[in-house]
DNA sequence: AACGGGCACAACCGCAACTCA
DNA sequence: TTGAGTTGCGGTTGTGCCCGT
């Protein structure tokens, strides 16, 4: 037996909601308070349902909002809480007064996510081409990616050509090399049953320090004699964007960042065992590349940090848990 | 001016968690 | 303890507006 559905479908409104029904709820609200939403559409004279009063009242009615575009501090606690707790809107909704989970939700899907780019495989998905042309051609409204095209290039999973492996530097208009998504790192089974996987990660920088970011990162893969690879990974993605492309040994027991490291030596170019979740907890920024201990924190400052915005990490650090 | 694409935001949906009899 | 009812969360979709071509 299938369970009761929370309100009777037939015969209810959808869509938008008109200025008087929000009259309604508000001045039902008003008078009789927040008791069961089931029972609240009847009794106020609204053909909607339940969830959808609540969401209304929650999201939109209520006085307690705070309406407007968000300020530095918000979307500075918003990228910080990000961090750490991932998707859960609520949560973070909870730290700034006034601004509900779908207001979050909807700034971090339209704004901050698009500062970044997920991960994709290195060699396994090819780059849409419609993203191509976007990055490549003259600048519309916006450098950013869309949520549509975002959306389309995350689930392009399925397709396995292989995209030539190019580097570019000092190009913006062509060193396109490949995609990588964080959530979902392609892994692949070797002859000898290990397990690997390869990503790139795009990110998005501000600021005219572009260069300086780009070769902090080239010079943290050169470290230690692996001349040239920092190249061989890291490219000018066009405009304030780069790629760098990881290939990672997932071998190991675990993913953990502790063991990352450049192996020069094996047949895939760089090692890192937990490159998704070294990135998702800025680990990146201190990189014992070596695996000789040696604190590699003071090659960024905070400012530095703060140009580069992470995508979630809630999946990956799930896993790692 | 018309059209198409991207964006922002409101709203919906499915499901898990919670509550309570 | 159990299960039905309710609430809330996170993901997704719909829609109107804006801008570039």
């Amino acid at each position: 037996m299938g369970r009761k559905p929370c309100c009777e479908k037939t015969g209810l409104k959808k869509g938008k909601w008109t200025e008087e029904e929000d009259e309604k709820l508000i001045n039902y609200i008003k008078a009789n308070g927040i008791g069961s939403w089931r029972s609240l559409p009847k009794n106020a004279g609204l053909l909607r349902c339940g969830k959808s009063c609540r969401l209304r009242w929650m999201n939109y009615l209520r006085d307690d909002l705070k309406r407007g575009d968000f300020t530095r501090d918000e979307e500075e606690t918003i990228v910080g809480l990000h961090k750490t707790l991932g998707n859960r809107t609520t949560m973070i909704a909870s730290h700034l007064p006034g601004r509900t989970d779908n207001e979050i939700k909807n700034y971090w899907n339209s704004q901050l996510c698009r500062k970044i780019y997920n991960f994709r495989s290195i060699s396994e998905y090819p780059l849409p081409k419609d993203m191509i042309k976007m990055i490549n051609t003259t600048k519309k409204r916006s450098s950013r990616v869309g949520r549509a095209v975002a959306k389309k290039y995350n689930n392009s999973t399925n397709s396995h050509s292989t995209p030539p492996r190019t580097t570019n530097l000092n190009n913006t208009s062509t060193s396109i090399v490949a995609e990588g998504k964080a959530s979902d790192p392609l892994e692949s089974t070797s002859l000898d049953g290990s397990l690997s996987s390869s990503s790139s990660l795009f990110m998005e920088v501000e600021g005219k320090e572009f260069e300086d970011i780009f070769m902090h990162f080239k010079n943290i893969l050169e470290i230690d004699g692996v001349e040239n690879e920092g190249e061989n990974i890291m490219s000018n993605y066009g405009d304030n964007e780069m790629i760098m492309h990881i290939e990672s040994d997932t071998t190991s027991e675990k993913w953990d960042c502790g063991d990352c490291r450049i192996n020069s030596e094996n047949e895939s170019t760089n090692v890192c065992s937990s490159p998704i979740v070294s990135y998702f907890n800025d680990e990146a920024f201190h990189w014992d590349i070596d695996g000789d201990g040696e604190d590699l924190t003071n090659l960024w400052t905070q400012e530095e940090e703060d140009m580069i915005v992470w995508p979630s990490q809630s999946n990956e650090t799930s896993k790692v848990a």
